[in-house]
DNA sequence: TTTTTATGTGTAACCGGTTACATGTTCGTT
DNA sequence: AACGAACATGTAACCGGTTACACATAAAAA
């Protein structure tokens, strides 16, 4: 790999003016920019990031950390970061932090000594007051964190209360909920937006409530027993689309028949819901401009343009699948 | 943040020094060393890896380039290969190629010139003259490029074969195939493994051969055709397990059971498959086996330990589940 | 006692860029 | 003719580490 100084030498100039022209800056006679140009194109001369990014103190690249890139819902989402950062030609880090605390903070560690330049992340563990003490810009995405940290997510509570009043509206009498993991900001939401549909009905019974911890086998385990105690549950609000696929499990395996003996609706709008048999109804969030909007802004944060603390909330969308009937 | 001088100054040694007993290396009296510890402990200092990556030469990061991160098979990959990367104190970047040469290169080129020490490729368009040039640690994943370039994958070959004597042996009479993508080696390596069990057989129709480009949908669409020309089909090999699914789905709409009606076997073993209804036969992949054994390769050869090209070769395994059924 | 050898530490060069500053031209103005 | 602004380029410090080399001292060997 050829360096500055051997494109200096190649072009008789001094290193300060081939980085004139390597970074467009400065006054470079339009003789000598040609002179150096010819001279790294001769020797195929890369700059070396690292040792820009040691000067500079930025690296272009930034890091998302996920739960767990297993999960169908962060695949679309790091794509579309992924893409936004390829643009604008920053380079993308992936990390799993399984919801653990230490590995969200060893990450943050690493990535500091790194210089990242900014970290995209999904927690339901970190304080406010521990990453405004990285100071490094951040956005949290889908789990807002704080309204002091910047986030993109959807309004779960309304997106909740929709999927339930949809399931009210084709007819449905008795409407169960499979909850995400307590210690999930938006599984709660979405829960309480459950309930406030809900709760004063006179059907309403606590027991409708279970928990899927985001798990497809553990929902459909619970879903088994839900369905074989209160046989006249005939509409379930799934917490997201992976517990929807649980239930459309369970169901399958006890012969209940989805649309026709029990309507089911997800949260999410992950392409798979497109892919199974029956299609799976959902509230759709926009995944893609999540993860696009989450990167921009980020992207801005570095760059100096974003200042205020943005809080973006988008708005999610009915996706009628195949997984919900009209009764009546 | 505190760099290796204010530690210096703080424990009143020089920064050599520092550098001894944050590297472990050289002499330094055990007095010395606490004293240092204590002053490293003191500032919280963390050192700089970017200054250490000029100095070294490398940067304790390596790539993944996968085609896209939002197909299913991929995540698995990823997660295993971060697992074993974080384990080593090593951090991964993610690249999506869309297989298009051109993102390839870029990816390559941005990597070299952040001293990334290695890269584990899904491709089916680079060259090993390419490869070499480049003159990086490198391991080809999932598809093989050239007995020259470090490899992991399974034997496709043999296994679509065992997963077509599976079919005949349950009893299937005329067995269809869908392929992958006429570029990628994989798909080639299985059509060809089907072609040769069934190639001499009397039902045999060049016509049950049809292609779904590792696409769901597309899939879904050829299927219909498919089956709604050939009734008599019993039997269905998919190239991989999401291409199953567009089966899957495909029968579903034309009320075509499975297993009842036709026996439906995928490729890959991805987690899509338990979660499904029925749950999809397959020949199952050791994915995770594969990404692990693939990142620790690449780091054995980062680090030297690895010498010889290996071309490591798994056996992929029939997972049995409910989209085939003994006929007789 | 002298010579090695092992131990301990500091100085400064180096990794490969960027940029502040100095220096020197060439113009346009007055 | 004199002077300031715009243009052009080079020198060297700097980013924050690592390590070769020099030097000093203590312990071991001759």
């Amino acid at each position: 790999m050829s360096t500055i100084k051997d494109v200096a030498k190649e072009a008789s100039v001094s290193v300060a003016t081939v980085s004139r022209v390597l970074n467009n800056n400065g006054y470079v006679n339009e003789d000598t920019r040609k002179k150096v140009l010819k001279a790294i194109e001769k020797l195929d001369y890369k700059p070396n990031a690292v040792a820009r990014s040691l000067f500079k103190k930025q690296s272009k690249t930034i890091a998302l950390i996920v739960p767990d890139i297993k999960n169908p819902f962060f695949p679309e989402i790091a794509r579309a970061i992924e893409d936004v950062l390829n643009n604008n030609d920053y380079t993308l880090i992936l990390c799993n932090s399984d919801e653990h605390e230490d590995k969200e903070k060893k990450y943050f560690d690493v990535m500091k000594q790194k210089y990242v330049d900014g970290v995209i992340i999904v927690t339901s563990t970190l304080t406010p007051k521990y990453i405004e003490k990285n100071n490094i810009p951040i956005v949290s995405l889908d789990r807002p964190i704080h309204n002091s940290i910047p986030s993109v997510a959807v309004n779960n509570y309304e997106g909740a209360k929709e999927a339930v009043q949809y399931l009210k509206a084709i007819g449905c009498k008795k409407i169960a909920h499979v909850r995400g993991p307590v210690s999930v900001i938006n599984a709660d939401e979405r829960y309480k937006g459950y309930l406030s549909e809900v709760s004063n009905e006179p059907w309403f019974n606590e027991e409708f409530i279970i928990n899927g911890n985001y798990n497809v086998l553990e929902t459909a385990k619970a879903t088994m027993v839900l369905l074989s105690k209160h046989r006249d549950i005939d509409g379930i609000f799934a917490g997201n689309d992976y517990m929807a696929l649980g239930v459309l499990k369970a169901a399958t395996q006890m012969g209940i028949r989805i649309p026709q003996d029990l309507s089911l609706i997800g949260f999410d709008g992950i392409q798979l819901c497109e892919l199974t048999s029956p299609e799976i109804t959902t509230m759709a969030q926009p995944i893609y401009e999540l993860g696009e909007s989450a990167a921009k802004l980020l992207l801005d944060m570095i760059e100096g343009k974003a200042v205020n603390p943005a809080q973006q909330e988008f708005k999610v969308s009915l996706k009628i699948g195949q997984s919900t009937k009209v009764l009546r």
